[in-house]
RNA sequence: GUCCCUAUCGUCUAGAGGCCUAGGACAAUACCCUUUCACGGUAUGAACCGGGGUUCGAAUCCCCGUGGGGACGCCA
């Protein structure tokens, strides 16, 4: 059986670290075993679907580079296949119409929270042998209701929770079609994941009690029973369950906030699945060993430290042009143009082992682009006279010495040396004299990148006379 | 309230009855490297929720508690 997995949110918010997990580990299996991925739109909720957000999940899968093999389909477009099942179901006597206005579902439902029961429909409309019916009432329109089994039980065996039952007993005969005639969102997965041939469907873990409406629903369609795997949910970084308000962001946030995807999808990878004590894989690594039996059953806690180590390491080993256009289009945001500068690829080779994102890199880089004038506190701590001497001297050596990182080295080494200083006094002074703050990567580095027409501008600068 | 899921270091996890004196990673701490700051390296501390079973033997299986989560919509 060739495996069909599918993606399936609802374009009502952004693409967040839990759909982003779900989406990853349905990919993955697709990919394992050569089968399809398909990207499903669950746009029925008219009201709270947006173009918006449709778009914003699309980038989220873009930049997570997690492509789709069929789809989008979009379920609103699927409405007249919808309505023929339902109408096939209804002639079978597998759905039936029910008139009890919402009024009346309502105080039944306070009726039985008053005993403290399950809130249930009672299956007042279900048509029985040897029962008869009230007539339909006038003018109101039906709902269409599934008849759901009354006795035996639902079982699967999920794929990362293992056999899970439930009694038919606890369930009711759900609301398939509504009085508009729009059918319901357990009805359109039903029928969207028959149609669409899924053998594998992956999803959080709040759908564990729609699993065995949806199972009822499969069987009386007389359709196959894809195998379910359902992941448990991703907690924020204090534990808590991430919502709106709480802690969940778009995957996008992360592109903003410097992450580089692989890093995310690295992470991702690991927060509930495992391989023994690998840590640190590729994609491709991922997609061979991924299965569902080392999925975690609980639900797991963000921890941004651990992203954030996994993004260092990334960044340690990528590609010194990606990184450089990445930096200058975060500098590009914040105006400062790096045209006519240093090289960027060398400037951030000089940085990329020292940073945890993208935006530290920019942050680290800026001062090669843009002559930072000291503050005057600054000034006054390192560009002490002794300092300025030393900084004096070996201006004029630089403007002869031979432009490379050993040769710098050793000259400003040797002018230590000349003028009584030790080496950081003269090499502390000197970095705040070209870069505006007292740390930066290797001094003999520094100079060779940042170019001899800047060294001798910038410690012209800060020199008297 | 009812039903369902879940429980190993602070965090992510390894562990499918003896390989466990419970392993790895992040974080923490210490030291080393670096005549800057980082990076890096080495080392250390740190956990099987509780109680009953089953078994020669249980972190692993069963039951009961307890904690945490989810669901109970003419939302998805």
């Amino acid at each position: 059986m060739k495996v069909r997995t599918r993606f399936a949110p609802s374009p009502t918010g952004f693409l967040h670290i839990g759909g982003a997990r779900t989406a990853l580990f349905a990919w993955a299996y697709a990919r394992r075993h050569g089968g399809t991925f398909i990207l499903r739109i669950e746009d029925t909720d008219v009201a709270r679907s947006t173009p918006q957000a449709l778009q914003a999940i699309l980038d989220g899968m873009q930049w997570l580079g997690l492509a789709h093999d069929e789809g989008p389909f979009y379920q609103m477009q699927r409405m007249p296949r919808y309505k023929e099942v339902i109408a096939e179901m209804l002639a079978a006597g597998k759905a039936y119409h029910c008139y009890m206005s919402k009024e009346d579902l309502d105080t039944l439902r306070a009726e039985q929270e008053g005993r403290k029961e399950k809130p249930r429909y009672d299956g007042r409309w279900r048509p029985e042998p040897g029962t008869t019916l009230p007539p339909p009432p006038d003018g109101v329109p039906p709902v269409v209701r599934f008849r759901n089994p009354q006795d035996g039980v639902v079982a699967w065996d999920d794929q990362v929770k293992g056999r899970i039952e439930f009694a038919n007993s606890e369930l009711d005969d759900f609301i398939i079609a509504r009085a508009d005639g729009t059918p319901t969102y357990n009805f359109c997965v039903v029928v969207d994941d028959r149609d669409m041939g899924i053998t594998h469907v992956l999803r959080g873990d709040d759908h564990v009690n729609n699993t065995p409406r949806q199972i009822n629903l499969l069987q009386a369609l007389g359709a196959p029973v894809p195998h379910y795997g359902h992941l448990s949910m991703i907690l924020g970084d204090d534990g808590q369950k991430l919502s709106k308000r709480h802690g969940a962001v778009s995957v996008m946030q992360y592109e903003e906030e410097g992450y580089l995807p692989e890093a995310v999808l690295n992470y991702l990878a690991r927060l509930g699945w495992s391989h023994g004590d690998e840590e640190v894989f590729s994609m491709e690594q991922f997609v061979q060993w991924f299965d569902f039996d080392h999925i975690t059953a609980s639900a797991a806690q963000f921890n941004t430290e651990k992203l954030n180590w996994l993004n260092a390491h990334y960044l340690k080993q990528a590609d010194p042009q990606r990184l450089a256009g990445e930096a200058t289009r975060r500098l590009a945001r914040q105006g400062v143009v790096v045209a006519g500068g240093p090289d960027m690829a060398r400037v951030v080779v000089l940085y990329r082992d020292r940073v945890a994102n993208l935006n530290e890199l920019a942050d680290a880089v800026h001062p090669f682009f843009v002559a930072a004038k000291p503050a005057d506190e600054m000034r006054a701590q390192h560009l002490t006279e002794p300092a300025l001497k030393g900084l004096s001297a070996l201006r004029e050596r630089l403007s002869a010495c031979a432009w490379q990182a050993a040769e710098l080295g050793q000259t400003v080494k040797q002018t230590a040396t000349d003028s009584g200083l030790k080496m950081p006094q003269l090499a502390i002074p000197l970095r705040v004299a070209l870069l505006g703050m007292p740390q930066s990567p290797s001094i003999d580095a520094v100079l060779e990148v940042l170019g001899r027409e800047r060294v001798l501008a910038r410690l012209a600068a800060v020199l008297p006379g």
